[in-house]
Order: C-alpha cells, then structure tokens, then sequence
DNA sequence: AAGTAACTAGACAGGTCGGTCTGTCTAGGT
DNA sequence: ACCTAGACAGACCGACCTGTCTAGTTACTT
C-alpha cells in the first residue's frame, strides 16, 4: 500500500511555502489549494496550522540531516573532511534559489513563546551542535565539545549573514576559517 | 515646541508590541489602543503599517548604537576594551526580560523580500560589521576586516542560539572566545 | 458487485486584518 | 472670543483568517 500520498502532498506544499512566505501569510485555503487537496483533506491529516507547523518543521529536520548522512558518507576515510560535512550541507541550502535565511530560525522568530514549534527549533539546533562535536571528537581533538561550539557560531552567523543578503559570497570566508579552525590540535 | 508625542507613543509602543509578538501579530487596532492612541492618530503619522515597521526597525537601530557610543565611551583608552563593547550590548539585550532573539533578524524573518524593512535590516548588520572593524584597526590588527569579520559571525551565531535558548549562560563562551582572539596580533 | 474509507467542492461561522471615514471635542495661538 | 489643528471614539469596508460541516464522488478491498 502506498503512502498516505496527500498527507505527503501537503507537507511538501506547506514546507516550500512556509519557508518561502512565512507561516504567517500562508493561509490554508491557500496551502490546500496550492497542494491541489480538499482544505478538509488538510484538516483530516493535520489536527490543526500548529499541527502542522510542528509536521514542518520536523520534516525539514529530518531532511537536513539525511542530507548531511549523505555527505558525512560521501568522505568516509578522511575525517576532517568529513566534519566540513556540516558546511556542505549549509552551502546547499544557501545555494538554492529563493534563499530566504534558515528555516529554522525564520520559524522561531515567527511562532509565540509557547508554541510547540519552537522546541522542535530547539532540539534541531541543539542535534546539530552534538553532531558536529561527533565528528570534532573523531578528529581527535582534545575539546571537541567548545571547538564544536565555536564551529556552530561561526557557521550559524555566516548563514544569518547570507540569509539577509549582506554579503556576496556569504559562505566563503567561514568554510576557509572553519578548515583551518579544524587543522589546529591546539584549541586555544 | 513639544516633539510630536503622540508619535513617540506610538513608536514606542510598536518597539515592544512588534518585537515581543512579531510584526504580523500585531494589528493595528490593537497597537493604537496600547499606545493610548486613537488608529487615526496613527495613520495621521505613518502612512501605512509598513511605513511603521520601517520606522520601528530605524528607531532600534539608532538606539542600538547610541548604547554602543555609550558603552564605548566607558572606557576610553583602553582599546579591547572599547572592541569588547559590542559583546557588552549584545548581553544587555540577551539579558532583558522577554528576550526573543534579535529583533532584526526577527523582522527579517517575517518581511517578504521586497520589504524596504529588509534593507534597513541589512543596512544596520553592515553597520554592525563596520564598527567592529574600526575598534579592531585602532587594536593595531593588521587585517581589522577579517577579524571583525570573524567576531561577527561568533557574536551573530551566539545571539541566535541565545534567543532559541539552546543555552543557559549563552553569551559566557562568546565573549572569552572574542576577547581571546583579540589578543592575537597575528590572525591566522 | 457491494461496501467503505478517503476524497472532493463549496458554503458557512465567527473573528481579525489593514485602512478609511465621520463627526465631536479640546487645547493653544492670536 | 474666535479659529484652527489635531486627537478623540467608533462605525465601517472588503478581504482574509482558522476551523467546521455537508453532501456527493472517487477508488480500493473483499
């Protein structure tokens, strides 16, 4: 039996026009016409917006991170290569047209403090920071959890950077800085 | 002559409103009546709602580096210091109550790209990057661009995972990094 | 071929949105 | 004492919002 196929249909719609819209102005009449679904087919497979927001949000999570499964794969023998795993998947999303800054963020600057959406933001935020201390550690550094940390600073600013469209070539100088970050054993 | 008053209500109260709940969730209706206004009063003095999100987004901005001169001025003399006043007004805006991540970003987030809101969000993190610069070229650094460049991204990175909550004592890290990398003379 | 579950379009309710308009009131300047 | 500018409250507009409901249709299963 196939996949519930429209479930899949709206999600596929809502994730390209929350993130390209805003959640905000995406009305579901809109959304459901949009995913060429009954407004009702929504509702049947979605609780309510929130609902699936929340289905968004964790749809896009997952997506980033079988996409960085993917590349981490892609390397496998040459572990410094394969921590800038993290910067390919970025520059991916940076790259794709219509580029409009993270999605995770844009969400959480959108939602209200209590809205469950939020902590979905959290949690991904927090997941990558620890994958990116994996593959710090597996590089043999002494602290991989601060140089983790500073990796995440760094790479988050630079695509808060690109996302506003400050600079030309945004992910450039941090990939460069980043590397170099990664060669030295020495953290200090 | 008294400045426009009612002006000032209005903008003051749309400061708060429109960073606390987001710009889209926060009708006109309401504003004018938390402002003590009546809405005729309001579009007396912006044309448009979006005429106000731009005057809301230029009111932050001036006040930000207004805080910044302030902060600089404190200590006079001492040159990492003056550079560090950037991280110190970055704190005094994480440590507010109801903090919820940067108010420019957030409105970012929410404008659709053709906004004139955004470019005022562009203008002021290039602005942001500037001054970094210069209190780096009065420390002496011999490429002030690509350490401001550098402490930007640390601090934008860490601000944003500061308004997410993702940590406890979120700024702590950023600042010893900072203050660390400013003391190398030599950058690479 | 019959049954059933999912789908469809569209109306509907109750609310809020940005923005306009009217008519009254009040404070200051002359 | 009069005039005027600006602020007032509140009705009003059309559009859009989320979410519900109905009644008819499609498509798969047995």
């Amino acid at each position: 039996m196939a996949r519930p196929r429209r479930r899949d249909d709206v999600l596929r719609t809502a994730t390209t026009r929350f993130y390209e819209h805003g959640i905000a102005a995406t009305g579901v009449d809109r959304l459901a016409a949009d995913a060429g679904v009954a407004k009702m087919t929504l509702y049947n497979n979605f609780a309510s917006k929130d609902d699936l927001v929340v289905a968004y949000l964790e749809h896009r999570d997952r997506e980033f991170f079988e996409r960085l499964d993917e590349h981490v794969a892609d390397h496998h023998g040459n572990a410094r290569r394969r921590a800038m795993a993290v910067v390919d998947v970025y520059e991916h999303y940076v790259r794709q047209d219509g580029f409009r800054g993270c999605a995770f963020i844009n969400a959480a600057a959108e939602l209200p403090r209590d809205h469950p959406g939020r902590e979905v933001v959290r949690r991904h935020k927090a997941a990558v920071r620890d994958r990116w201390t994996d593959l710090i550690a597996a590089l043999g550094h002494d602290e991989p959890h601060r140089l983790a940390h500073e990796c995440c600073l760094l790479l988050e600013g630079a695509f808060v950077y690109a996302g506003l469209g400050v600079d030309d070539e945004p992910l450039a100088g941090v990939r460069e800085l980043i590397h170099r970050r990664l060669a030295t054993t020495t953290d200090r």
